[in-house]
Formats: C-alpha cells, structure tokens, sequence
DNA sequence: AGTGATATTCAACACTCGTTGAATAGGTGC
DNA sequence: GCACCTATTCAACGAGTGTTGAATATCACT
C-alpha cells in the first residue's frame, strides 16, 4: 500500500498523441526487445502517454504489431512487383542487385523489424506468421519472376532453381541487415554502415557467379547504396 | 554458489534431477520460447522439480544458457577444428561440405538454440554476447583457415575474402536449419526435413560456383547428412 | 543413534506484465 | 451554460516473473 501518487500534469493538453505516434514508438521498441519482451509500459513510455491510450486505438499489443507490419511492407512490395514487370528492361544483374537496394531502403532503418519477423516465422506464432505470410507472397513471387525471365533470356544457368535463388538471395541480404553490422566489425575494421555495403557487395559477387550462366562476363557497375 | 555434482562413486544421494536432465529441460523450453520468454517455472515443470532447484546447480537464468552453449558449442568447435590441421588431406570442397554437415549434425536436433543464440546476437544483450562469442571465435578462425589454403592450393579464386567467406557459408547454413523446414514446404511439396537437405545441397553448389577458381571442374561426391 | 553433507521443496517477496472500467479534460455545437 | 464526443489518464486486477531464505528429506559415515 505505498502511495505511488505523484501529481502528474493531468492532460489538459490538446496535442495529440495519433497512431502514428504511437507506432513510432512501438516500432523502435519492438526492434530493441523483441515481440514478446517488449512492454506496452514501454511503448506508452517513448511515446509520452499512458498505456491505456495504446488500448484505444489498438485492439491489443499483438494488433498494434500487426499494424506495424501493414505500414512498412506495402511499400518492399510495390517496388519489387515493379522490378517483374515487362517495362524493366535492365539487364538480370542490375535488376538483382536492385533487389537487395529495395530490402536495404526499407529496412536498414527498421533494425528489428526485421529479426523480429523472422523469429515470429520461425516460432510459427499463429496469429503473427498469417500476417507476414499474406504480405511475403507477392514479393516471393515476383523475384522469383526475374529469376525466371532471366533464365529464358540466357543471362542465368537453366538449371537453376528459381525459388531456391530467392530464397538464397533475400534470406542473405536479411541477415547482412540485421547481423554484419554486429558481427563484421568484431573481425574486420569498418564502421557497421560500411559493413553493410561491403557485405552486400561480397554476396552479390559470390551470388552472381553461382546462378550466372556465364560468370566471367563483365558485369554492370552496381550503384551503392543511399545511406 | 553452484554445487556441481562430484564423482558419485561414493556419493551421497542418488539424485533425482541431475543438472543434464535441467539442461534438457531448459533447452526445449528456451527452443519453444526463446531466452526471455521461456520461464524458469516452465522449465523446473518440463524437469519434474521445483524451480528453486535450478538456482541449486545454477546461479541464475542466465547462467543456465550460458551453461546450455558450454554444453553444445565444443562438439562443432573441435570437429571444426580438425578440419583445418594439416592432417585433413581431402578437396577443399569436401571440406567445406563437410562444414555444412558438423553444423547440421550438431545443431539440426536444437531447433531455436540457433535463433536464440542468433537473436540474442542480434540483439547484444551484454552478458550473454560475451558468452557467445567466446565459443564461435575458434570455429570462425579454424573455417577461415580452410579458406585459406584451399587459396594456397589453387582450388580457391585468389580474390576471394576469407571471413566474409566464412559468414556467408555458415550463416546461411544457420538459416537453412531454422528457416527452409517452414517456409519452403509452404511454397514446394517437401518435407521439413527434406527441405532441409535439398537446401543444403542448393546453397553448396552456388557457393561453390560462387568461390572456386574453376567451377566447371567435377565435385567429388558429397555424402548426405544423417537423419 | 547421531552428524553432516547433499538434494529438493515450500512459501514468500518485490516486481512487471497485458488488460480493463471508470473518470476526466478539451473542443464543438447548441 | 449544457450536452456530446473524442482523446487521454488513473487505479487497479489477476497472473506470471526471477529470486531467496528457511525448512526438509535422503543418503554416507561414524
């Protein structure tokens, strides 16, 4: 029975504090702890308003990750769709190579996100993997598109298997995201933002000599990176 | 203070829950759940005791995953190691398959040790990094190695980067243990564990195409993993 | 029997968590 | 001034957490 009652400047004030807001927060909080450890004490906390008000324009802690998701991965859909269209005339590299700077734009400023997805994927959390699951398909889909278009155009090995590539290509830039910055730096002496570009660049080469049906042409100069 | 048990030749009493059977314990629930989520209540129920015990042999929730890692990380340390003493006379390719194999063997029957140790990775969480990175040093310089001489011996373009190398072949390896069992049987008509071998073999033969100086040249014949 | 060490349990402490119901403040229309 | 409506906060509930100190059971050795 301790009187943890300290006046607070009870909100009079009119600034609002919009959903957006409060998926910000969410958002860096969930990249910091985690689905599960993150608390909805927390979020109201960065977001400078009471854990209740979360309650009011979210169903639940697990909806307001949900929302979170529908904000950020329309936009990796979009662009990537756009790439598997007939209009992209670019030869297969650049248009590979285009697919890891669509994940690096919009993800590299979501540390977390995207562990986060990839551990509710692997844990198989019920409500959460149907949710990444609908948004991931289009995208599967479309790179495995230029996979195939680029197999018909004789730019990559015919024996190759389009949705292993895919699989291969986005799985990898995934994990130069979330883990080089931690991991390279402890080796090799670059900054984490280098160890991103340096790690994107390396796997393209290796990647591109393994599904090229012919690996010593000379390849396009690939553009880096915005950071 | 833990109390490790001594040589029971004549010891005292015939335990009921020795600190292996809690490791057990521990592990599959810290699979299930991940390091913060799972509970040690959970864990003591999984081990048949009460959860006070658990601070008996160890000092904490902590210490128990650091003491889960000390019991699985030295198996793939030493075979890994080995691989790069002089005495290993087969094709640097063998040997990097080879690699694949130490990792599933050890680590295929620990589904979520691995995102869990990746996760708290990813994450930094201070005391746990630490532990972490201790184990992995040694395999990651004794992989390096192999690199290095399959260079030396001409079987390795000359250009290659051996660490980053090294990060490629075994994190993806890592990603095809956790993730292709889920994701690839919803998109091909595999098993998990069939997706886990056809995983395997698809990613070594890109990265072999990826890293041999002549990749047109026949690979030895690569043994299937146990199951 | 008694002593002592080891292994195990019990009950509790002080937290934090997601969530909810009631209250309140500010603004708008009357 | 009054009544709404929306945005926000307060205080609490019940459950679960890691952890601890004291108590107990079970054996080995005297």
């Amino acid at each position: 029975m301790t009187h943890p009652v300290q006046p607070r400047t009870r909100g009079p004030k009119p600034t609002k504090v919009d959903p957006d807001q409060l998926l910000d927060a969410a958002q860096s909080v969930f990249a910091e702890e985690g689905l599960q450890a993150a608390s909805l004490r927390a979020i109201a906390r960065r977001a400078g308003c009471d854990p209740s008000l979360i309650y009011y324009h979210f169903d639940s802690k697990e909806a307001l990750f949900a929302a979170l998701l529908q904000r950020r991965f329309p936009g990796v859909v979009k662009e990537v769709v756009r790439l598997a269209e007939g209009a992209d005339v670019r030869p297969t590299s650049l248009k590979l190579w285009e697919v890891l700077l669509i994940y690096h734009r919009h993800l590299s400023r979501d540390p977390g996100i995207r562990s986060l997805v990839r551990g509710e994927i692997v844990r198989g959390a019920e409500g959460v993997t149907a949710a990444i699951e609908g948004q991931m398909r289009p995208v599967v889909a479309a790179i495995r598109q230029v996979f195939e278009q680029g197999i018909e155009q004789g730019e990559l090995r015919s024996d190759l298997h389009p949705l292993l590539a895919t699989f291969f290509l986005v799985k990898m830039q995934l994990e130069i995201l979330d883990v080089a910055p931690v991991v390279l730096p402890r080796f090799l002496d670059l900054t984490p933002e280098q160890a991103v570009v340096v790690g994107m660049r390396a796997w393209f080469d290796l990647f591109w000599r393994g599904v090229a049906l012919d690996p010593a042409a000379p390849l396009p100069s690939l553009p880096d990176p915005d950071l």
